[in-house]
Parts: structure tokens; sequence; C-alpha cells
DNA sequence: CATATTATTAGACCATACGGTCAAACCGCA
DNA sequence: TGCGGTTTGACCGTATGGTCTAATAATATG
């Protein structure tokens, strides 16, 4: 966590230096990532930087925590009602509203998933951690929610389900963030839709027995 | 590529140095491996590295090429006599034949895998770079002929359906590669069938109109 | 056999970059 | 003027990939 005084910078610097930092994350990931190079292209000195923060790692894991969390918690997702006819469509709606963030700050996504490179220690006792939990939480409640509905398949090993729909949604992400520039809001909605019809491909149910 | 030098070393230093390197690349990927703990590993003087090798990355290309192309001309495919019926079959012998492999080489296929973080210019002009073709060009060649036999969906962009089956495969390889210890050789083959089923579900022409 | 020449090896050394520390200067305000 | 919050950039220890010289091992030559 940061420095309290970090809460007394203005909003603009506060939003600078995370903001560049966030894209040096999405960017290289966070061991690749040059402390060094983002402090000068946040225009901030390095006894400023550490004046705020404790180390690269407070550093990455406040700037997670403000652009991820914020889009996590942007997605108001309803899973009590869920039925086996409004499954799906749920889905692609979290998917809709996912990449209608993705146009406006593409580098949010990027920057949620480069903590590949950080040890698991370090995240443990963070806020990130807790937020590790809360995505890794929700995707695996709501293949669960698609199981008990029958409308996922349950004829593998749980752990493997997750990290392939993980796989896949990393894989989409990444052409996503390609195709961007040539992307209407009609196309990104388009793209949720083959999001979606992707994961009924791979989860629903086998039909190859 | 090595110099010359390299080939009058005795097979066993030969495989030692490749070895470890092999090993250390798959862990860590190119850039993060480190060259001195390789080297350090390996019983082997800096001094000696580079009188073998350009640099770090002519060491990883070499590695690579080593372990990597054996392993992709150790399958033996034909591509030709393909039908609608056998092709999901062959894959799945495809499959097993790797997974064997897997088996007895675990760090190959790290290896191959390890590649992301070194640029591409420099990887053009070696025999890596046409082994990445020839990797990315067999799965193409795959999914065509899948498409042109009506078993493999053709409503996405090729681009994307590439790099997901990828994305698909390396998940499925890394959860396999968990799953090791604990697997026998009946264990394996079941794995192939198993990465065809998901390949089948994502690839086979939509149900889901 | 002894000497000269070449192939090989070891490791000290270099420039660079990294994350992190710290004393000094700066600046707004009492 | 003095004081406390802020900022700066020089500096530190460490690790990186890469270079180079001097010593050693092997081989050819008289």
């Amino acid at each position: 966590m940061p420095r309290p005084r970090f809460k007394k910078l203005s909003p603009e610097k506060r939003e600078q230096i995370l903001e560049t930092a966030a894209k040096e994350f999405a960017l290289h990931g966070y061991k690749e990532a040059s402390l060094n190079k983002i402090l000068a292209k946040a225009g901030i000195s390095k006894g400023a930087a550490y004046y705020y923060f404790d180390n690269k790692a407070d550093l990455y894991v406040t700037t997670v925590t403000r652009y991820a969390i914020e889009l996590l918690k942007s997605l108001n997702i309803d899973f009590e009602g869920l039925t086996a006819l409004t499954f799906w469509p749920t889905l692609q709606n979290i998917y809709e509203q996912q990449f209608t963030q993705f146009a406006e700050r593409p580098w949010v996504f990027g920057v949620v998933k480069s903590d590949g490179p950080m040890d698991k220690e370090a995240l443990a006792n963070t806020q990130l951690g807790d937020y590790s939990q809360d995505v890794e939480g929700m995707l695996e409640s709501i293949l669960r929610q698609g199981m008990a509905l029958g409308v996922v398949r349950t004829d593998l090993p749980d752990e493997l389900l997750f990290s392939l729909v993980m796989a896949l949604d990393d894989a989409h992400d990444k052409w996503l963030l390609n195709q961007m520039p040539t992307m209407t809001e009609k196309a990104l909605q388009a793209a949720a839709g083959q999001m979606i019809n992707l994961l009924q491909s791979l989860l629903s149910p086998s039909t190859h027995p």
C-alpha cells in the first residue's frame, strides 16, 4: 500500500503516475517493466517515488488495484438469478460490459494480466491478493454455477477447465487488442457474441462422447 | 549458429551444455534465463562459452533447434490421405506421439514455447526462424485441411482460430506438466484423447448458430 | 625428445541497467 | 528566520551480457 501522503497529491498527478505505470506494466509485465523508465516517463524523481511508495511491488499493486478492481467492481453481475436459460446471455452481457471498457482503456486489460512474474508470497498479504482471488473466484463460481445448471461440461478436472477458459480468454483479448484500431462499438458487441460462442463450444456438455 | 568448433566437442559435453541450457530456458524463458547461471550449472567457463557461441541468442537458437526440431521431425505425419473420417484420429495420433516424448523429456516442450521475449528480427535469419514457421505452418495447414474437409469451423478469422488453438494447446500442456509425476503411459494416452475432445469441441462447425 | 605453434580454457574485467538509499536542497508557511 | 513536508539526483550493491588477456593443453615441427 502506498504511503498515506500519496492521497494528498493532486488527482491529476496521481493519475499521471498510475497511468504511466499501468501502461508500462501492461506492456512488459511486472518483472520486465523498468521502474526507472516508469519514473522518467511519469516525470517524477526517484526520491519522490520512494517518498510515496515502499518499492516497485507497492507501485505495481497500487496500480493494479486502482484500475483492475475498478473494472471488476464496475461489472455489476447478478449471480443469484441464473438459470440454464439465462446463463449464457448473462455471461455475454458481462463480456459486452468488459469490451466496452476495453475500448476506452485497453491497457487496463494488459495490467490485469501482468502479474505472472511476481512471486505469490509477496502478493498474498496485499489487497491485490484479494483481487486475484476475486477474479479467479468469480470465474470459478460462474463455471460451477454453469455446471450445476447443466450447461457446462463436468467431464474434465475443474482445475484444467479453469485454466483452459483463462487461456482462451487471454488469447481472444490479445486478438481483440490487435483488432482494436479498426473496431466500431458494434463490432465490439459482435466480438462479445463471438467469445460467448467460443466458450459455449468449449464448455457445453460434450457432443463427442 | 554456433562456431564450427562446437561440433568438434565430445557429444557428451555438447549434450551437457545444451541440456542445461534447455532446462534453464524452458524454466525461465529466453530473456529471464541467466546466461551466467547456465554456464555455472553446465560447468563451463565464460571464455569457453564464447569460444563456441556468438552470444546468448546463439546459444538459445542452437538449443531450441537441437531439441525442438528433433521433436518436430520425429512426428511422422501423413497429411496427404486425410479425410473427414481420419482427420481427428490422425490428430490424436500426433498428440499421442507428442505426449510420449513429453513424458521422456518434459523440458523439451518448455523450450519450444520459451521464445516469447526474443525479438523477431533477430530470429528471422536463423534456422530457428524456419522452425517457427514450420510449426505455425504445420498447424495452419492442418487446420486448413480440416476446414476443407468440413470438420473445422470456418466462421472465425483464421488468425484468431490459430491463436486460440495455440493457447488451448499451451494451457493443456502446462496442466499436463503439473500432472506428470502421477501419470502412467495409459493416462498420457487418455490425455491425448482429452485434448482431441477439447479441440473437437472448439473447432467443430458450430452447433450454436 | 624438445621446441614452436595453435587450440582451448579460465576468470578478471567492462559497460550497463536494475531496484533501492540518502544527504542535501527546495519551498510554502508560520 | 526557522521549520516540516517535499523533491532531487548522486550514489550503492548486485546482476546482467559481453570482452580480453594470460595461462594451459594439445599438436605439429625441427
